[in-house]
DNA sequence: TGTAATCCCATTGACGCCCAATAATGCCCA
DNA sequence: TGGGCATTATTGGGCGTCAATGGGATTACA
């Protein structure tokens, strides 16, 4: 499997560095991302992680802009310079940096978040907290579609 | 059979493992996954069980929306991030981490219910809770089946 | 030359692997 | 149809391995 999958909490340590999940790292080796970047996430405490590929997604997405206006030079921006690189050292753990503990208020602990070609990283409780509101956003999504095809009951699950 | 079918309630062993009913390892061998996902359900508190095909019906769905919206990043983060593996050891054991019992309430018993192509984990009170509320929807789905199409009463019905 | 990042090695503890014991099931034969 | 046997599923628990961690030594950088 080549996918970021499932949420791991490590600590960080006394030199202020942690581990990131082995499973993570397997999918790095089979990326084969010599280093990663991250990104601060626009409207959540989170921030994006992923090698060169992370780019080309946002690139991708300012392609589709018209260069003309200000949208496409924000994004650029926000891409471009605004990132940071995350170097693991030879154990696999990595530094956390005041660029990472800035945007994410991580202390101690720390969530990486596997979001299929990327990761997050997240402050637990935090990301819990966005975890619920998810969950009822979807949970709401769905109610919703039941109430538009048959009338109600039916509690099974997506097949 | 390559469906998991039927309900089986295994104990947890005092190392905190279950053996996954036999009948399961079999059709699991059959479709030949090598490690199963875990997904907590939205509105139940049971999991989601089944291979990377699991995702792959999720990941499809996902396809279908806009990237952009948050409804498309709601669903990613569902199923990438909120998910788990499950690892069988070589007797065809699963550790009964944290992040089942926290979903599910299992304490020492849990049950595995067979749902096709993937299937459930629960904690087995609340399982015939849900079977039995399973049943009074359907039952009251049929009566007013009934009283829509024929006149009234009808109490006897074919079996 | 002080600070901080990186490397290296030791320790720890969880997890997977293995073997053995018991229980359950199906099968065969009288 | 019933009893006995064989096979398999389910358990229990010991042990080794490896990931996660802690901390000292070394190097890079300002």
């Amino acid at each position: 499997m080549d996918r970021f999958l499932s949420t791991a909490v490590m600590n960080i340590d006394a030199k202020g560095r942690v581990s990131v999940p082995g499973r993570f790292r397997q999918v790095i080796m089979a990326r084969g991302y010599q280093e990663l970047y991250a990104l601060r996430c626009l409207d959540i405490p989170a921030l994006d992680v992923g090698g060169p590929d992370l780019l080309d997604a946002y690139e991708a997405r300012i392609a589709s802009e018209d260069p003309f206006l200000q949208t496409a030079d924000d994004m650029s921006f926000f891409i471009h310079g605004d990132g940071d690189f995350l170097k693991m050292d030879s154990e696999g753990r990595l530094q956390v940096s005041d660029f990472i503990r800035a945007h994410t208020n991580v202390a101690d602990r720390i969530a990486f978040v596997g979001r299929g070609k990327h990761f997050q990283i997240w402050e637990p409780e935090r990301l819990s907290d966005y975890s619920a509101d998810v969950r009822a956003r979807l949970l709401k999504l769905r109610q919703a579609k039941l109430l538009q095809t048959s009338s109600g009951a039916a509690q099974g699950e997506p097949e």
